[in-house]
DNA sequence: GCCGTTTTCGGCCCGACTGTTTTCAGTCG
């Protein structure tokens, strides 16, 4: 069994919870947390550095000790460090830790007090009334469990941006209405635009914080008030996404902005920065003594350690401070640089709208080119094409460019790459086309190794153009099927192939770490949206955020490229 | 347990809100 980065970085972040239940020195169990997320952050597999006997030590967070963990933990699937604090601290109390309202020490005091090792000793418990007679506990905090309980299996999702986006939107508008607020910002992972979103920071300008925070909560959608302060509040809505909001002054905004639009790393990495220059920073702003000297503005803060601007998409702790040290942050790629769209359906396969429409639509997008991809026949459901049916599009696309002006229609398909690596169509038609686009849509569990020839198969075929979907996960749903995605990277570059960034908001395939690693080897990529309808060419911005979070240039993206050279850089010889 | 333009020892980001307290601990972000 290969063990993931996430379940090597669950064991790390377990082995934390139940150290800090049993109070153990706080900055160790730090390290073992940032541990956790600089391995679940990575995107190599910790499986294959061992087995490559890569120096670990030389990862950021990653020392000598913890190191060796991380190898034994690859060889024997667990750690004995964690068995040992299991003996005298049950695993299952870390699972009591995820419930909103109970931190190491409360969940301490319930086990050595009550013996309680489970949510359902802890229901018990709380409907004989035991909880809030313990000591610091109290009737309004054992309310407050009981209230945590039943959202801990509710509401333990997360939300895809895509359908964060007009959340967001409308609470901005609500926000905005008022007259005691000047500006109104989401901030959060929402404004790092990360294909998951746990919950909504909000931050609002103003003079006086307590009319704001009475505006906010008497919002349509608020289910439930957590906390309401001066300056400060947070709300349940009926959605179940939590949304806080915190109002500070116009002298702060910078300052506050950075603060809340995280990530935590970055924030830490930008502290202890200033901590070496004997500068302060807090969201009020960046302080010598107790003098602020910066703060209005987020150009003002960074600029107060030496930096320039960071864009939000890139605020990870992933090397972008450094780059910024050095003056290398990449000029990060924007909506209106694409040319054309390269994944679209139209209804003769699975797709809504006409070939003429979905045509139309990208016309008016100002596009010069899009590719029409409808499934090939492995593809039953979708009724994929079989060659009479390619060959009777390819005539009609024909047709349609000896008309058109402005825009020119790109022959291809959407071809299944089936089990043995071989392409679902003949050579003979697919070599009529301008490109192919060739995706995995079954046999999504076979070994690593039986998937990764399968693709290296597919792409010795001459006419293979684009990766599609390159890793098949779908957000919340699916996980990437099982393949070593930096050897089918090589694989591509070495061949001329492309990969598709697809914009669809269940997929963003590839994610950020990928784009990022993909961007290093130099490969080259195309933004897709995979359209199965006129409004969902819109998914193109959601592809933007992925490929901005993967730092890539309008350099690394063909179809960022005018149509003549987009054709050139097609060409696999 | 990690890390180093002040360091191989001695630091480790910083503040708001709540509830249970009579000055602060616990939790959260």
């Amino acid at each position: 069994m290969k063990m993931h980065n996430t379940e090597i970085a669950a064991i790390f972040n377990k082995l934390a919870d139940l150290l800090e239940i049993e109070d153990e020195n706080p900055f160790r169990i730090r390290a073992y947390r940032n541990a956790a997320r600089v391995i679940s952050s990575m995107s190599k597999n910790f499986s294959d550095l061992v087995a490559e006997n890569a120096d670990l030590t030389e990862i950021p967070g990653i020392g000598e000790r913890i190191a060796e963990k991380i190898k034994v933990i690859v060889k024997t699937q667990e750690l004995p460090q964690l068995k040992d604090v299991e003996t005298h601290t049950p695993a299952i109390l870390s699972e009591l830790m995820k419930i909103e309202g109970l931190g190491p020490k409360r969940v301490k005091a319930l086990y050595n007090k009550l013996h309680i090792e489970s949510t359902k000793d802890l229901q018990e418990a709380i409907k004989k009334g035991k909880v809030q007679k313990l000591r610091g506990f109290g009737e309004k905090t054992q309310q407050k469990i009981k209230e945590g309980l039943k959202h801990v299996t509710e509401y333990v999702k997360h939300f895809k941006l895509y359908d964060i986006i007009p959340i967001a939107n409308s609470i901005t508008a609500y926000l905005k209405a008022s007259k005691n607020i000047s500006s109104v910002e989401c901030a959060g992972s929402y404004r790092r635009k990360k294909e998951i979103i746990g919950d909504l920071d909000f931050l609002a300008i103003a003079k006086k914080g307590t009319d704001v925070i009475n505006h906010f909560i008497q919002f349509d959608e608020v289910a439930e008030v957590l906390s309401k302060g001066t300056t400060r509040s947070t709300v349940r809505l009926h959605s179940g996404i939590q949304v806080d909001l915190r109002v500070l002054p116009p002298i702060s905004y910078g300052a506050a902005l950075l603060y809340f639009t995280g990530s935590k790393a970055h924030n830490i990495h930008i502290r202890k920065l200033a901590l070496q220059k004997k500068l302060k920073i807090n969201e009020y702003g960046v302080f010598k003594g107790n003098k602020q000297i910066a703060g209005k503005t987020e150009e003002e803060v960074y600029k107060s350690i030496n930096l320039p601007f960071i864009p939000p998409e890139l605020r990870e702790d992933h090397g972008e401070i450094e780059a910024a040290q050095k003056n290398k942050l990449p000029k990060l790629i924007n909506l209106s640089q694409i040319c054309g769209d390269l994944h679209c359906h139209t209804n003769a396969t699975d797709g809504h709208d006409s070939l003429e429409i979905m045509v139309e639509a990208a016309k008016n997008k100002g596009y010069e080119y899009i590719a029409i991809t409808d499934h090939s026949k492995h593809l039953a459901m979708t009724h994929g094409f079989d060659k009479n049916a390619l060959l009777k599009q390819i005539k009609l696309i024909d047709r349609l460019n000896n008309k058109l002006k402005n825009i020119t229609i790109l022959k291809s398909i959407e071809v299944d790459i089936l089990e043995d690596g071989s392409l679902d169509l003949p050579n003979s038609i697919l070599k009529e086309l301008d490109l192919t686009v060739c995706s995995i849509h079954s046999k999504f569990n076979l070994s690593s190794k039986k998937q990764t020839e399968r693709i290296f198969r597919a792409m010795d075929n001459p006419f293979f153009n684009i990766l599609g979907h390159p890793t098949g996960r779908l957000i919340n749903k699916r996980q990437p099927y099982d393949a070593n995605f930096e050897k089918i990277m090589e694989a591509a570059k070495e061949r001329n192939c492309i990969l598709e960034i697809n914009s669809q908001p269940e997929r963003l395939d590839f994610n950020d770490m990928y784009c990022k690693m993909a961007k290093d080897m130099q490969l080259k990529m195309v933004i897709s949206t995979d359209a199965h309808s006129v409004s969902e060419l819109d998914f193109m911005q959601l592809g933007i955020y992925q490929a901005q979070r993967g730092w890539l240039e309008a350099s690394d993206v063909l179809n960022t490229c005018r149509l003549s050279e987009f054709r050139n850089l097609l060409k696999r010889h």
